[in-house]
DNA sequence: TATGAATGAGATTTCATTCAT
DNA sequence: AATGAATGAAATCTCATTCAT
């Protein structure tokens, strides 16, 4: 990587977190350039505009996201143990993608309106592809009878991945967060799995149902 | 209700409306003027400020999910079967809140970043109200026998809650909203209610665990 | 005086005494109408605009101390102490024009810089014709004999209004205003007339200069 | 003086004039940046907002005249020749200072309502300096014995003040100012030390009284 | 005569972007 | 490659004045 790669990458870098550490708006070209200590100007040399180097930004946390994600298939899980044991450790990657750089996330959540379409359109596109992913991993638990075959598995991965980021945003706001990780891992996965009924009145509830 | 207080009302509805489709920064006191067909110097007449109106938005906002909220209460329902025809109540009632008035719904979901703190802090507020709420009813459902004790009622609350906004975020994206709004409904009822796993294997799973 | 004269009067009135106490630029026509308890719109019917009003605020002040300097003419004073009596009488009144109507001095000491050329030249008049009055005293004086033959009128006319004038600026800061005009009275008069030397050495200097 | 001191510098005395002939409110930061060949935006760059640059202009103002007037302490005249020298050369010296400097009276003179308490507190201060510079004087004069022991010094000193400043103003509307300065320097001087009354008339006065 | 809502020009200020060095 | 001064368009807000009622 040479020299300007790497003032590229520091520039992106700064852009990242000041963006999402102010907002888009109140971040300005000049509080980039102070915080590395170098000429406005020179943001120039590097990126064409603000709105381009947001679109980078965007595009960095949706590849070191998409990179986590991707790194545990399916498939690997033959009971409900190893599936369940499959997930936690899914979460617990995402929260450890996704607290640890806690900018990254902060930028996703808050679809940044009235920038522009171009970024809408990116941001979608990243929940689009989590969806696809959890999808897949729900009907192979189908496939494989771990599942139930009646979930509608298009929204039940949405509402994984919805849980998962509204844990994110808890837990970035919680003083313990390695605790506060793992009592989330733990409630995700058992709700995700086990639903809240109690076993006996949903028995009851199938029993009459039946009659 | 008199003629100002009216104009009053008009201009803040618009606000909101514009605030929502192209975000705070991105709609300018012209726009909502240009919208009212009104000039741009009559706005500060009725609200001293740009920030102002954005902060009774946000009031407003606050105000109509509240009452939504607020209109079901808990401990009516004696069995499962009843417990779950609440929540598909519950949801529905939500669903129409905010999905009927789409913009209502982008604000909250999209943290308006960089604005102010007063901003964060009344946002944060209301989903402290949303998760109260719901771990209210489920605090009622585990006393009643009906969901299971070993939950983690908070996590839990967030969770629902989560799952519910995303849910309205998709439907607002659907062209036939009415059938996502029941598609959705009973997906999160389902989810909330039975998890995902194959009752089968949950059996296996707990047999071999008591082991 | 109709009705519609009175109300116009009124409006004058308070125009003076609102832009004596923030100035011109600071006194919106909202805040006299506010003051009145009026419409806005109504101002216009009296008033063609703004600076109109303005000018005529103006002029009434010109008006109310031209009245009162005219009071005491000149020439009935015939020997030193009863020049003194006239000059200390004159002061007086100016002290009572001036700090009766606190507001009337401030508009005139601070000639509006930057208003408009009009309202300058209307108060360089008042300044000349203060001087030209003083200085028909000061010619009489000269004539009978009271005052030194030596003097130079036109410059000590305009002092002795410049003097007038700062006493009325320090009279308006204090607490206890008629203890404060009682002193500065008796300043002024002893200033002009005797000014400030030592009679023992003035006479040394004479004695010494007509060597 | 580094460059970016100099533009400061430079805005700042194309401030100082522009506000002192056509006053704060009439000037527009525009008008700064057209004087100067410059765009608006670059004001910005080297004064916060219009209202701190008009503090430093009054600051300016102050620091010059206050160099001034300090330049020339009192104690070194034993005789009332020389009392008299010092003070005209004391004239002359303020003559020069705020004549040829023609902005800087007009600043502090028109007291400039209405604009911001900061700036009255600014020039009240001034005013306040200058009267106890004057006292000192007197109060010297006093102890020497070259003034009499009986006049009011305080008062005294406010109104050598408001002549000189008074002489100024006039100064400033004159064709030749240099003859204008000279019967001023005179006037003042000659007014101050001798006051107006004729000797024998005053004698004349002092011996009825002592009767 | 009176009201006060409505208008719109104009002022201050911000900041992405360009440019001379 | 780097600097940071300079540009100028655009946004917010104010307020004298007009106008419909």
């Amino acid at each position: 990587m040479d020299r300007a790669s790497k003032k590229r990458a520091e520039i992106l870098e700064t852009a990242l977190r000041l963006f999402s550490e102010k907002g888009y708006h109140s971040t300005r070209i000049e509080d980039i350039a102070l915080e590395m200590n170098m000429a406005q100007g020179l943001f120039y040399r590097y990126f064409p505009s603000k709105l381009d180097i947001f679109y980078e930004v965007i595009e960095e946390i949706v590849r070191r996201i998409t990179e986590g994600v991707m790194s545990d298939a399916p498939g690997s899980s033959a009971t409900l143990k190893e599936y369940i044991e499959q997930m936690t450790r899914g979460v617990e990657n995402l929260f450890k993608i996704l607290t640890d750089d806690p900018f990254i996330s902060k930028l996703l959540f808050y679809e940044p309106l009235g920038i522009d379409e171009v970024i809408n359109k990116k941001i979608q596109d990243v929940w689009g592809l989590f969806a696809e992913f959890s999808s897949f991993y729900a009907e192979d638990g189908i496939k494989k009878g771990i599942l139930r075959s009646d979930i509608q598995v298009k929204e039940t991965a949405f509402a994984f991945n919805a849980v998962v980021f509204e844990a994110v945003r808890r837990i970035s706001q919680e003083e313990d967060k390695e605790q506060a990780k793992a009592y989330w891992t733990k409630a995700i996965v058992d709700l995700m799995i086990r639903g809240t009924a109690d076993r006996k009145a949903l028995e009851r509830l199938d029993t009459n149902a039946q009659k």
